[in-house]
DNA sequence: CTGAAAGCGCTTACAG
DNA sequence: CTGAAAGCGCTTACAG
């Protein structure tokens, strides 16, 4: 049997040289003209972009990274899949990103410093084009890993004025001292705050909460009730009815996240406890079904979507190495009111 | 300003050369001991392999992608992310590829063929190590470019004969047949099926909901409400409602998703309609709250993490070139059967 | 069991 | 504005 003349390991795939060669340049400039570089003449630009499309020409993305040190990868590392917030931005992330031709990729920390660490180690040694990365806590060797590798990084969820730093988001604990206030402006005077997972964020509504508190002398950290284990429907019952055993007299509660809050209002229908007669309810970030509870669910819609591609946005203007002018983005939030409160 | 001597484009990265050098042995050897290929000194591979940790060494993944034609990324075709069922699947594939190495990407296809094409399309320029696709229905040019390919590929969701084709999931006719009978056992005898989106795998449980009808000389078509709509809790509680009005002796509804049944529960509450009293109500998927609804709600527990985990390790076979005892794994579902019922 | 050479398909750096 | 040469960091195919 006849050995093939050469080494070759051709794929047989369409590459630059064949559409350098139909357009008849060299495959230097095939490849600026198809990466849009200026500097080449407008007649040959055209010639190559249609030898391209006529031989169905598609970039090699490893060959591209490889010699350019530089892939269409942007990991986005969010805490959990579970819950829809970040599906949300994820959504969102790759809605934008794609159609650009970079890649979202999937990252979950499981709210765990190490493990973000070590996915960042791993994902920076695939030379992604930009990074998004969930809020401001991390591991210092994480913060120094993201900064010498120059890598662009936009940061979500959070607000921070930090220089040099990239965010999109909302203040969390403007909009913890928002709902508070409302529960207040309801005539309510023993008003609780019920959270679960108790993740930078959810800490930082917290502390909206007590800054509302405090400034009218309300503020009693019996009322406090903080769970570790993670948010669901389910947990936010049991809360429920721990809260009104343990301090009979709550006349609001705010719930760090609308799981936990469906789950009271569940919990408070099977008890007939009635809300918001007896006790108010309010809760986070207005999930799916909230606004079908009995009563409908009194809550604080968060931009999770418009954050996902205002982050892409961002990101994609720091790839092309424009400048931008401002480094963060405040996309604020909205007190929804309803019937529960 | 001297230049530089060299027009290396040196990244500063530890490269396999580095690992060589230090462990005493040429590249070749350094690239095959590393990835654990046979045929290696043991004395070699230990040398190499402490080389590599104490050096850091993390193999550039282009440089590989591009040598071996061959990525370290695996697509995962879905409908929709707003689907919680669709986000457990993803989770647990990238769960059980991470650690070996591969990169699970986010491919969205809205339930659009042609979009699904596209997207095929894209991804294959990327040389995948392997595809993960939701179900059989796709246009025949994205059958034949997967074919084409040669990349593994493992089918979700449902259940096939074909051969040379792998699948992982349930058989959703089964599924829709027995949640039916369920209802009959109870005494039901004008069941009807709700149900949006109508993809593929619901109009599959629709065909066992009438194959089971059928078999007791139940079947009506009058029961049957079908909307192309996305499904959501807001739509179930719609839907309930016109059923209820449209078909005033029906006594038990079958929602094809429990969002919709959920919703329906609520708009049940809201009216006033007993239930499993006046009419019976059945989910499907048991989502998030399904257990905490009032009435808990009878459904059907299906396997999407087992599902996601199942075929990531069938496709790692693949991946791998084993040889595989079965082409397709049944997981089976369950039923629940809760107050609602 | 081990290695020198070539190649994967692009882009960078330099020259003209 | 255009191009010949070199290089990115690996693996394949061949030889011994």
């Amino acid at each position: 049997m006849p050995r093939p003349e050469t080494r070759r390991r051709s794929s047989g795939r369409v590459t630059l040289s064949h559409v350098a060669e139909a357009a008849g340049v060299s495959p230097i400039t095939a490849s600026r003209a198809l990466r849009g570089e200026r500097g080449v003449a407008d007649e040959l630009v055209q010639r190559v972009k249609a030898a391209a499309t006529q031989l169905g020409y598609v970039p090699d993305p490893a060959a591209r990274a490889l010699a350019s040190q530089r892939s269409v990868q942007v990991p986005v590392l969010v805490p959990l899949l579970s819950n829809a917030l970040f599906v949300d931005v994820l959504d969102a992330v790759h809605r934008i990103l794609f159609p650009h031709g970079y890649q979202a990729l999937i990252g979950v920390t499981h709210y765990d410093p190490d493990e973000e660490e070590q996915l960042l180690r791993t994902y920076l040694a695939h030379r992604p084009a930009g990074l998004l990365v969930t809020g401001f806590d991390r591991t210092e060797s994480a913060r120094q890993m993201i900064a010498a590798s120059g890598v662009p990084c936009v940061h979500l969820m959070e607000m921070t004025s930090a220089p040099g730093v990239y965010c999109v988001g909302f203040s969390q604990q403007d909009a913890g001292h928002r709902i508070t206030a409302h529960l207040l402006e309801r005539s309510r005077r023993r008003v609780a705050f019920v959270a679960a997972q108790l993740d930078p964020r959810t800490m930082q509504r917290a502390e909206g909460y007590r800054r509302c508190l405090k400034e009218v002398g309300l503020y009693d950290p019996q009322l406090e009730l903080l769970s570790p284990q993670p948010s669901s429907i389910r947990l936010g019952a049991e809360l429920f009815e721990q809260m009104l055993r343990t301090q009979p007299d709550v006349d609001a509660i705010f719930f760090c996240n609308d799981d936990l809050a469906q789950g009271g209002l569940l919990a408070a229908q099977r008890l007939g406890i009635a809300v918001p007669g007896r006790v108010a309810v309010a809760g986070f970030n207005d999930l799916a079904g909230s606004d079908q509870m009995l009563p409908t669910l009194t809550t604080v819609r968060t931009p999770r979507s418009s954050i996902g591609e205002a982050s892409a946005r961002m990101l994609l203007a720091l790839m092309r190495g424009e400048a931008l002018e401002h480094n963060s983005v405040n996309l604020g939030f909205e007190l929804t009111v309803r019937e529960s409160t």
